[in-house]
DNA sequence: GCCGTTTTCGGCCCGACTGTTTTCAGTCG
């Protein structure tokens, strides 16, 4: 609503309200129909009678008559537009309004024959531009995985310490802060002689477009369509812009209007008494001086932290030194391209002290799920190895799907013969909300049930998640001790840090598992780390730091 | 449209770059 809002009303402060409404639900613990009930819906801060009016109908009815107004008025075409990078709402009005176009196809048009440069505020290089914008958001969704930028960013940190007129370069932004998807790149530099280092950047790639040139801000995009941002500053100004620049906007603005309490001005050149800088040699500095300890880059989402730094109660987070064992692995016995002997030694390569080989189930045909016989064949090697390793553990595990009323895949005879059992979904993603809900909550409840796999099975940029009560997923977890994993895998990450302070309110316990298919893929690992962080897990609540004989004590204890 | 330790009215974060202008509006982060 906020999106047609800003094409159809030309208050914008009112499609903030809208936007920052959202959000508000969005962060919203516990039963939203129970606030509706109560009538308490304006008791959440972002909503006011208008908008809890409309929550009304949309939790009652599943409609509400000023969406319907706002469809019937904004075509889809036009709302398409806002996607066009250089686009938006005021130009989008008059593109809509003045020129009477309302699709993507009658803008390209008027644009390849010059007609809009008769208007104010339009010539040729709009044009352009916008036939531009238009091929790109058609050739790419414009978002990229953390994974897909981690060799961007080295090589670029690398290539800006080339450069003898850069002093310091630092990596911000939402590849900092450890965000699953992005959509471009921000590194701050400090310079004393920022014309120099424009001209170096603007020399680092001839494929590499260049869409602003300017002494305190540079953009570039890649030939893979991946923005990077560059922000150059003084020294003694590179706290501040890395603060800044790592956001997110919503972090920001809360750290400003902190700022503004107490007199304060925030920006990214510096804090502020009037006119007096108050100087900080570090981001820790800029956070004492507005009363907070220091928030982590992973947790500046505006998600309680800023609140928790100041009354010091912000979570000691894991780091990826604590992971102490490698949970949740495939192996040739099933869809894995590894023996378990080259996992082994994949996890001792990475300083780790245990695994858990947990392959597919027999119902997991399309990898070669294991059958009961292929269960015992596995147990023997494991048994054998296990006699030979010095140091090391492996510990027999599988990886279970949930059937469509929510059992597991083996008889419980089987079952009893693991050390511990991943249960995932990996079929029926279709059920509606509510049979998929009891389903997991079944799944959770099976006594041999150790943890949930990958809990929502959404594929970043490809397919959204299952329809799931994330709410009764995360107390009945909680309630039965079941550990919900964070997969790392790279297009996986889920569970989403998103569901992280609610987490840590229930105690919910989690384990950072790579659901390595090879031997590179332990290396997942540190995706998983960031979002353990993300989400505010302290190391307490991450089963694979406990030690070997710890984690065997720990799964042993789930079946009583 | 929302909000209130200045306020129930009048604000709402703030700065840079581009393109179109001749002092600024729109967009973006």
């Amino acid at each position: 609503m906020a999106d047609l809002l800003d094409l159809e009303s030309d208050n914008p402060f009112r499609s903030r309200s809208f936007r920052s409404g959202a959000r508000a639900l969005e962060g919203l613990e516990g039963d939203l129909s129970k606030l509706v009930e109560a009538g308490e819906l304006t008791s959440v801060k972002g909503v006011g009678e208008s908008i809890a009016g409309i929550i009304v109908d949309l939790v009652t009815t599943g409609e509400t008559a000023r969406l319907e107004e706002l469809h019937a008025a904004v075509p889809a075409g036009v709302r398409a537009m806002l996607d066009v990078p250089g686009l938006g709402p005021k130009k989008i009005r008059v593109i809509w309004k003045d020129m009477g176009l309302d699709d993507l196809d009658a803008l390209t048009e008027a644009c390849s024959e010059g007609r809009l440069g008769s208007f104010k505020g339009f010539g040729p290089r709009t044009e352009e531009k916008i036939l531009q914008g238009i091929d790109y958001i058609r050739s790419v969704s414009g978002m990229f995985l953390r994974a897909e930028c981690e060799q961007v960013v080295a090589e670029l940190l690398e290539y800006m310490k080339g450069c003898a007129a850069v002093r310091r370069v630092e990596i911000a932004g939402s590849y900092r802060r450890a965000k699953e998807v992005m959509k471009d790149l921000d590194l701050v530099v400090s310079t004393a002689d920022p014309a120099a280092v424009v001209d170096h950047i603007c020399a680092w790639d001839e494929e590499a477009e260049i869409i602003a040139r300017g002494e305190s801000k540079t953009s570039l995009r890649c030939p893979g369509g991946l923005g990077v941002d560059f922000r150059m500053v003084e020294e003694f100004q590179l706290p501040f812009a890395l603060c800044h620049f790592t956001g997110s906007k919503e972090h920001n603005t809360a750290l400003r209007a902190l700022a503004k309490k107490q007199g304060l001005k925030l920006n990214e050149y510096g804090i502020f008494r009037g006119d007096e800088l108050i100087e900080c040699a570090s981001e820790e500095d800029i956070h004492r001086v507005l009363g907070l300890d220091f928030i982590h880059p992973e947790l500046r989402e505006n998600f309680g932290e800023v609140e928790q730094a100041a009354d010091s109660s912000l979570p000691e987070l894991v780091g990826e030194k604590d992971i102490r064992g490698l949970v949740h692995l495939h192996t040739e016995y099933s869809d894995g391209e590894a023996s378990i002997e080259q996992m082994v030694d994949a996890a001792r390569d990475q300083g780790l002290s245990y695994m858990g080989v947990t392959d597919h189930s027999q119902s997991a045909f399309y990898a070669g799920g294991l059958k009961p016989a292929d269960v015992k064949r596995q147990h023997e090697e494991i048994d054998r190895l296990n006699a030979s390793l010095k140091d090391f553990r492996i510990f027999k595990g599988i990886e279970s799907d949930i059937l469509a009323d929510g059992s597991l895949d083996y008889e419980d005879s089987v079952l009893e013969r693991f050390d511990f059992v991943i249960a995932s979904l990996h079929s029926s993603f279709n059920q509606p909300l509510e049979e998929m809900t009891e389903r997991v909550l079944r799944a959770i409840s099976n006594p041999y049930t150790t943890m949930l796999g990958h809990v929502t099975t959404r594929l970043l940029l490809r397919r959204d998640g299952v329809a799931l009560d994330m709410e009764r997923v995360l107390s009945a977890a909680a309630e039965e001790g079941v550990v919900v994993e964070i997969n790392a895998n790279p297009r996986r990450l889920d569970l989403d840090w998103r569901h992280g302070p609610r987490a840590r309110e229930l105690g919910v316990l989690t384990s950072v598992n790579p659901d390595a298919h090879t031997i590179a893929g332990v290396a997942d690992i540190r995706f998983g780390v960031g979002i353990a962080r993300k989400a505010g897990f302290e190391a307490e609540r991450v089963v694979n730091t406990l030690d070997a004989a710890s984690f065997g004590k720990f799964i042993s204890k789930r079946r009583g």
